[in-house]
DNA sequence: TTTCAGCACTATTTTCATTTGAGTGCTAAA
DNA sequence: TTTAGCACTCAAATGAAAATAGTGCTGAAA
């Protein structure tokens, strides 16, 4: 058990590691304790047993260990109210007519990574709720154009198509017809199945440059499917003292431009989640709060990557704030 | 002057330095040079003293000042044939048909930066010879529909536009009818002036929802001009030994980071320029090999940041076979 | 005149020992 | 249960010494 007195103790430890970065020491707290340093040490000592506290070497002040940030974060740490300059910073964004949905979220974020000093990620999926509303084909030239395809939610993907020979114009609408007759009201990712069966064999018979044409659909169609990955202020975490050797940043910064490594950071639960130190895949010595969004047919995961010591409390508002904001428009 | 001898011990140097990123001493070099430490002492003094070479301390091996490696570069230094290795891993991405071609030199920079280890960047913009090729709107819902503008090289570009209160179809297409009519043939950047001074009057008048409308297609269309930026491969010029320290990668990532430091490394020389060291307005401790594309109404930059001591030779090949291949296209 | 062996010299890097400082654990008394 | 006091420990800073890798210069040989 932790009794009262532990918690506050433990409290005190990670928030002040959480500010300076250095173990704490005994002496330190005697103040804010009103205790000597002695009583203190006894309890630090209880609290290093059960798993809270780490010593860097045997005669160090103390740190808190990956189980003392889980037990700061589930039981003592409270939410915090948005501090107004923050709030003021975000407010502007979020505001912002013209910018779309997915520019929103990005800045908002790019925002964040640089009043809290740790990097954002912004995982962006199409969801497979988009319809397909209207496909259309519009020519440049003899050889060249351009099919255009829409979403029910306004999502728009195009590709350049290159027909070697002559264009027979008549085919090229033949074949916009038949998927637009056939496609629309179908799911994005059911898409490519509808094309296969039902457009390709009859396209095969009748339009001559068939191949092309269903090459440059098909792509198009899978265009919509890819995830987009937006890492940003990776500077910033590296501003971080724990992250002071050269070869600890290469690995970092390493990490964050392997797109594999970074997509793998989806959330899949709903609410706001925080994975300390060896609890995410990404690295050891960070932690990842991370959360869910889905707005317009569009899902996807805003992250923050900082430090273990992470100013959790302020994290977690700000990502809610977000969160919250997303989600209403 | 140099003498053919001076000449030939500068390019040992340098290229030996490029190698190994160590201070080369006399030593070293007697074999290859036929002659005693001594005598290449002399010379290297001789070199040192019209500012080819440099020392780093007193007692140190010599190392090429930046006006030795502008020396090599524009005398010593020969054109190779591009490697079959490197030209085979281009090559696999040049041909790649499914690609567009802004893919391809994204994809092919790259490569690049993996082969070499040194970081590339894309800088590209839609130049003015794009002409407005057709603009149009796709209802989505009742306050909902997406602009869509194509240009005659192919690009497009595509705006949500939210409508607050009822969307009244007819008055949205009698708008783009006069868009259409009005800006077809134009070219990008003038757009906006046609878009203000006679779009904006006429619909001022009879259109209810000119404001919104205006702005939507104002944005739409500034979209276009917009440049983007890419940089890749930022790992790994900080594994090159001269980024061996953690405040010094820090600087280098800021810079790679920064938007507006990144855009200012335009080219507007059209053939394959080098900035050496200071040549250069990134950072002084890089050399910077750039060129210039345009290719289907696009322009842009390509280039490549390395360390001052950078494979000069095989960079330039390679820089070179992408450019060309990219011309051809 | 050019080359070069030999030597004195020098700055960096590495190693090792010493000191300093911050903090701990333990104990005995309050 | 708390705490003053003390012995102890490790990391970090400081400093001295040795090892290393080079240089410049000189005077003799080619």
């Amino acid at each position: 058990m932790v009794s009262k007195r532990q918690e506050e103790l433990l409290k005190l430890i990670v928030e002040d590691y959480i500010k300076t970065a250095r173990p704490v020491g005994s002496k330190a707290l005697c103040d804010i304790m009103k205790c000597s340093s002695a009583t203190i040490r006894a309890e630090m000592n209880y609290l290093e047993e059960i798993g809270l506290l780490e010593k860097t070497h045997i005669s160090s002040g103390r740190v808190p260990s990956e189980k003392g940030y889980r037990y700061y974060v589930d039981n003592i740490m409270k939410p915090k109210e948005l501090n107004g300059e923050d709030m003021l910073k975000l407010q502007t964004i979020l505001d912002n007519k013209s910018l779309v949905v997915n520019d929103i979220i990005l800045k908002s974020m790019e925002i964040i990574s640089e009043l809290t000093h740790y990097t954002t990620i912004v995982l962006g999926k199409q969801s497979s709720e988009n319809l397909v509303q209207k496909v259309e084909v519009i020519p440049i030239d003899k050889n060249n154009m351009v099919a255009i395809i829409v979403t029910d939610k306004g999502h728009v993907e195009n590709k350049s198509i290159y027909i070697p020979g002559d264009i027979d114009s008549a085919e090229i609408k033949q074949t916009v017809d038949l998927i637009n007759k056939l496609i629309v009201g179908t799911s994005i990712d059911t898409v490519s199945e509808v094309l296969e069966y039902q457009v390709k064999p009859i396209i095969g018979k009748y339009v001559k440059q068939h191949e092309v044409l269903y090459n440059a659909f098909y792509t198009a169609f899978s265009d919509f499917a890819a995830e987009s990955v937006r890492v940003s202020g990776t500077k910033n975490i590296l501003m971080q003292p724990e992250f002071n050797n050269a070869d600890r940043i290469r690995e970092i910064i390493s990490k964050f431009e392997d797109k594999d490594i970074v997509s793998s950071i989806k959330e899949e639960d709903n609410g706001i989640n925080i994975y300390i130190g060896s609890e995410n895949n990404f690295d050891d010595d960070v932690t990842i709060i991370k959360t869910k969004y889905t707005i317009n047919g569009e899902e996807g995961t805003i992250a923050l990557v900082g430090p273990k010591r992470m100013e959790y409390e302020r994290v977690i508002t700000l990502l809610d704030y977000i969160k919250k904001n997303i989600d209403k428009k």
